[in-house]
DNA sequence: TACCGATAATTCGGTGTACGAACTCACGGC
DNA sequence: GCCGTGAGTTCGTACACCGAATTATCGGTA
């Protein structure tokens, strides 16, 4: 199997334990990759987009249906009275803990055939790729 | 970095550039996706429904779209008059196999900073993970 | 101070994605 | 010849996206 190939396939399957353990959530797959970024730091509107790699028009909607649930709350900026912060209620903070930790276990479970060094090994590598490539800072222990 | 944050990073920057290459093509990733598959041999909506983890009312939409724009076609299956097999067209092959090529490409320069051995052994990594978990056959050379 | 281009965010209209429930129709065993 | 099962479609609903147009503030400049 090449590179490629196991790459995609690879994503399929971190797609597919991500949308499932959302669904279990009730919530989508976006919004529950949302709920993990804003676990860090509240974000603005716009920065959102920027992270997700989505335009600002689609983040609206976005945050509309998570703040209508009661897990996110717009802020106003104080430094900036157009701009807004977006960041977890009390009970949004403890789901989306909640849920991260679980989506962590069924994530790291695709890889439990692994010895201990094949992980690391893997891990050093995509670490390698995710830097090099900049990504978003999506997904993340906050330790 | 750990090994769960390293993979979803990965997934979300395979995801991404799955979708500018759709989105250059003028279809969405969830099309793109399907005729990637559809390279291989034809499926019946049944079975696409599985391969992508989808329900079959949401196959075919993805398939209506698809045959509308002249991609894809829907064959009666000789066997059996229920069902249906969903081949590419001669148009479709040529235009799946230019964007499976130009994605395939995108991604592997994604591990442009690899070196070879590394660039193998993290095929080899993942293609354990991909066969351990009985991955759908979602993307592939045809040779 | 008054102006004006740039920026943060929302609204709107349109298309695609996805689901479950209800339906049609052919298959195939009895 | 009947009937349960399986293949697909239809329908209604909710969400995910986008681009273009809009509103309101920011900040630099005349």
């Amino acid at each position: 199997m090449g590179l490629s190939t196991a790459m995609v396939r690879n994503a399929f399957l971190v797609n597919a334990a991500y949308s499932e353990n959302s669904r279990e959530y009730g919530f989508s797959p976006q919004q529950g990759q949302l709920l993990c970024i804003l676990r860090s730091q509240p974000y603005g509107m716009g920065e959102l987009g920027a992270v997700l790699g989505l335009a600002k028009s689609s983040v609206t909607g976005l945050v509309d249906r998570l703040e209508r649930g009661g897990l996110v709350r717009r802020e106003p900026d104080p430094a900036d009275s157009r701009a807004v912060r977006v960041a977890l209620t009390a009970r949004g903070g403890k789901i989306a803990d909640q849920f991260y930790t679980e989506t962590r276990e069924r994530i790291l479970g695709l890889a439990a055939g692994l010895t201990d060094a094949e992980r690391e090994t893997l891990a050093a590598l995509l670490a390698r790729i995710a830097d090099e490539n900049n990504v978003s800072v999506i997904f993340m222990d906050l330790d």
